[in-house]
DNA sequence: TTCCACAAGATGACATGTCATCCAAAAGGC
DNA sequence: GCCTTTTGGATGACATGTCATCTTGTGGAA
């Protein structure tokens, strides 16, 4: 290994300004989601995916591909939330390995009564405090690092 | 409640592109360091934390000040590092509530055996995607996020 | 003093996330 | 067809994080 580049003092406050901005907002949206609806950030955006799919109904590979987590945390996951009763699994014909996940009404429920000041949160937390330059800039940001981090190789 | 602010497109696009790659970096990140020193993030900024403190010493509480942790998460954090002797507890007499968190000998070998890669990754997955402008963006915005987050009433 | 509010920490119960591993069905190659 | 590889998914063990609660000591006000 070469010499280790270390961070410069731009690029140390930046990054420790990142770290402790995701900590903090990741923690206090969280916490205000579950206070206020009893579901945990991860609920909802289970809840969000099966909400937007036709029929709200999907296999659980497809709803790991749309949230980027890993397999067993999702199984471990619906598991958790089937057994809360926001969600039902149900046998897949076309693949007898497979599952469908669906919405159940209580989960329909849920998500329609967590919606409204989960959003109002994050926009009062996180998008009031940007300007629109900055939403930008933090868009373009985000994708480059995720070319980044999805590239084959890395 | 009055009507919801919903998102508009350009501010649904950031959100989303950050809150991908903030769960997707984070994974990346904890999982290069665990595998290659067996340490996780959470771990790294403890060490970090102690490093540079005068004696490699800290009361818990600044610890906490310092990492913004919830005290029963540093404290519960505490207890697994020290089984696995990377720190050590110590009484403190100005005050007999109180204790000393400090580094051990091991503890601090397994940080400065760990931070070259792990600044290394940092870099080539984040910072090396950025140009100077993008870096200094981000400082700007996290800070304005912080204030906000930070900010008496919230 | 005496009492009381409050700060420093620890802890148990429980939700969540990761890794390794397992199983069964599907898909290919021959 | 038969055998190997791949894919969809579940699971157990274990690390981590949160909440509520407890203990003990500090410090101020009566």
């Amino acid at each position: 290994m070469s010499e280790t580049r270390w961070l410069d003092d731009d690029e140390q406050r930046a990054w420790r300004a990142y770290v402790r901005m995701q900590g903090r907002l990741g923690a206090e949206l969280n916490r205000r989601l579950q206070a206020s609806s009893g579901l945990s950030l991860a609920d909802y955006d289970v809840l969000v995916h099966l909400t937007d799919a036709p029929g709200g109904r999907l296999r659980p590979y497809e709803l790991q591909r749309e949230l980027h987590w890993e397999q067993s945390r999702l199984s471990h996951h619906l598991g958790r939330m089937q057994k809360r009763g926001l969600i039902r699994r149900e046998d897949c014909d076309e693949d007898r390995r497979g599952a469908y996940v669906l919405l159940t009404p209580a989960g329909r429920e849920a998500i329609t009564e967590a919606a409204p000041d989960h959003v109002e949160t994050v926009r009062r937390l996180f998008i009031d405090a940007l300007d629109p330059e900055q939403i930008s800039a933090l868009e373009r940001l985000a994708d480059r690092v995720l070319d980044r981090l999805e590239a084959p190789d890395e």
